[in-house]
Formats: C-alpha cells, sequence, structure tokens
DNA sequence: ATGATAATGATAATGATTATCGTTATTAAA
DNA sequence: TTTAATAACGATAATCATTATCATTATCAT
C-alpha cells in the first residue's frame, strides 16, 4: 500500500484551516494559500483536502451548493445563514434535547437537518 | 412576479416522491416518472424538483455527493450508510438529548452532523 | 548518493446542475 | 369558446465543482 509523503503544501492547507473560523470553500482555501506558496495549484488543494479528511484532521461540510471544510473536529454545530450564505459555528450544550432545538442565540434558527453516518440494517446484517 | 401553473410532469414528479421511501437522486426520479410519462425531460425533472423545495413539498438532503430528495416533510432524519450509500430514514425521539446520540438501532451508528439554517447574527443586526 | 514512489502543477475530463431557446400547454379574460 | 399572455416543456448547450491524467519534482529509506 502506499504510505504518505510530507509536503509543505499539505502543511499549508492544514495550517491555513486550523487558522481561521470561517468555513472557506476549496477555491477560497486555494486563493489563501497562494499567498503563501504562490506556484500551488488548486488540484493540490482538492487533494490534500481529501487526505486530510481521510485522516480525520479536517472535516468537509457538504451544503447545497459548494463543500465547505473545517479544520476543528471538536463536537460542534454550525448554521448556515439562509441571507448571507456564510457558516458559522454553533456551539451547543450537548445535554439539551433535540425538541428544544433550535433555542436561543444571538440570530434566528428556522430549521435544521440531522444527518448520521454509520452501518444500515441491511448491511450490516450481510455478510 | 410569476404564478405558478399546473403540469402533469409537476405531479407525476411529487407523485413519484411522495410513493418512495428511498432518498432518490434526481436521476433516479428520472428514470422512474419516464416510465409514466415516456417523453419527460431530465431538465425537467431538476426545474419541478427545485420548484417543488421552494413551495416547501419536498426536502432537498445534501450530500458528499449527488443531492437527494424527500418528499415526506415530517420531522424525521437519515443515515447515510457508508457501506452502501443507501439514505435510509431515522424515527427519533426528539426528547433525547444530543449526547445520547448515537443511540441503539438495528445498525451502527458512528458519528453525525447537525446543520441549523436560519440568519446569522451579523445579518440579524444589519439593516 | 540512489532508487522507489508519493506529491506536484498544469490541464483535460467528468458529472451534476442550470441556462437557453423555440415550441406547447395552461389560464384568465374578452 | 377563441384569444392573448405567459408558464412549462423537451432538447441540448453551458457552467461549475471536483477528479483524473501525466510528465516532472520532492521525499525518504536504504
Amino acid at each position: 500500500m502506499s504510505t504518505l509523503k510530507s509536503s509543505k503544501q499539505r502543511d499549508a492547507v492544514l495550517a491555513n484551516l486550523q487558522s481561521r473560523y470561517d468555513h472557506p470553500t476549496a477555491e477560497d482555501i486555494f486563493l489563501s494559500v497562494k499567498e503563501v506558496i504562490p506556484s500551488i495549484s488548486l488540484a493540490t488543494v482538492y487533494r490534500n483536502l481529501k487526505l486530510l479528511e481521510g485522516e480525520g484532521l479536517i472535516l468537509k461540510i457538504p451544503t447545497g451548493d459548494s463543500d465547505r471544510f473545517d479544520g476543528h473536529t471538536h463536537g460542534h454545530y454550525h448554521l448556515t445563514c439562509l441571507n448571507c450564505t456564510r457558516v458559522i459555528d454553533l456551539e451547543i450544550d450537548p445535554g439539551v434535547s433535540l425538541n428544544a432545538l433550535p433555542r436561543d442565540f444571538d440570530g434566528t434558527v428556522t430549521s435544521h437537518s440531522l444527518m448520521f453516518y454509520g452501518i444500515c440494517p441491511d448491511c450490516k446484517n450481510s455478510n
């Protein structure tokens, strides 16, 4: 199998993502890292985002349009602003129940969606 | 502004989505409705999915790849199977707390993501 | 140093979704 | 009911995000 080799491009992508709290698209990251490594290619950004996600070092946030990325993997949630399309962090008391959501914060919550990831019964019970 | 006009294509797309419990892609719906209306175009399916979502009659489920659609808009959640990529329904007691998730069902849950939709503080406080 | 191979930059290819356009169907009013 | 206005259609081109390809370069264990 293949073994990872280090690269300054990958380090730069990870550092960029860990230093910010917006939830940039691949293109956003590309433009930002380009200021440090002018020769970097957009393909390299996509490649490394996928590798880093596979390593569990970053999160991919699927949205209606372009995917967003998050360099902070501790348990927290997000709000997509229906007005400006920004994605912001939402720290939630994990003791709160689902029917208490949405609850107050300095904005307005109109709906939410919850996606679980795992193995479905069919796959679990068929070897 | 524009007013909706009825069309049998739109009715068929909605009926198809309301009659099934998998979470089909636009292509899946196209192939299925094509058996009833052979002349229907894929573009028409996309057009009507967007209209129906705007009307609140169906839900769009963003995933890592192609969007999925759901004809049942009552509060329930989903699980994406990491093995077969199917999206299945998950009915959850709304009284359960977030830190109790994932909890038992006839499958395996390894993680979850929660997205809120609404207005962020910046947009709310700037007129 | 060197050989094996992972990673790169450039760019072509892919795939999902949207836009365009000439034609058809729906609807409200004459 | 015809008719006029226009929403919706089918076909297909265009767009946009993401992935694959490929020749070259960088990393790393020996």
